[in-house]
DNA sequence: ACATGAACACAATGTTCATGT
DNA sequence: ACATGAACATTGTGTTCATGT
């Protein structure tokens, strides 16, 4: 019934890494998320990979519900009336985003290992 | 409506890294399904990565229906009655074959940059 | 028990819709 | 138009069931 699904331990997904992204800008810059969408994509394009809006917001509402960032609601530059929503480190997030991003490099680490592998095994 | 679902373009996926293995191992060695099987858990048990059954059958079905692979029924090694499922390149196959692999090199290549990527640009 | 395969269920993620500035 | 978010739909993949040796 009720049973957990025990992940097959391929390639990380989409999500961590966007995560693993997010805590990183911000503790670079204050941007909000249509931004950070924007710089991503940039980022990305020469590598073909093209995130799309929602992911990235998940992505967001995960790390505040890991207690990791919390949103603060100001007003866009310039802008008098829309507000946007910024995020910064919430209470102990620093920490809780450290340990995640150790976690993290260890699975790329392992993703970088088992692509070469496979070059290795199909390309020699 | 029945609108394409266009890929975000991020890491290769399971089945494409499954068919492109079964591709090189047709190349090689005369295995079939739960032998393969074993030999990939026992390849990856090192890198955390544990394929279930069911992806290498559905690689290899996909394999037939690319038109690369067919299957040859045979009594099994030694065994009188049991019929296992061996397989060999199809008419044409190798050549499809080729190509694929062609393919998934250039897509090993690019998950390996946007891998060694996030690790500088969240690790430096 | 091993082997193959299909059916099913859940997880990951892309698309669309709703709401407001 | 931009921005946020939720709802929805489809794909990807893990688990279970069916069938036969």
């Amino acid at each position: 019934m009720g049973e957990k699904r025990t992940p097959s331990g391929f390639l990380l997904k989409q999500r961590a890494f966007l995560k693993l992204y997010l805590i990183t800008l911000t503790e670079q810059e204050r941007l909000y998320g249509l931004k950070i969408l924007d710089l991503l994509r940039q980022e990305f394009k020469p590598y073909g990979y093209r995130p799309n809006h929602s992911e990235v917001y998940k992505a967001l509402h995960d790390l505040i519900e890991d207690g990791i960032l919390q949103q603060v609601k100001r007003k866009k530059e310039g802008m008098k009336y829309q507000e946007v929503v910024y995020y910064r480190f919430a209470d102990g997030g620093y920490e809780k985003a450290k340990r995640y991003k150790r976690q993290l490099k260890a699975e790329l680490d392992r993703c970088a290992a088992l692509i070469r592998k496979a070059i290795e095994d199909n390309f020699s």
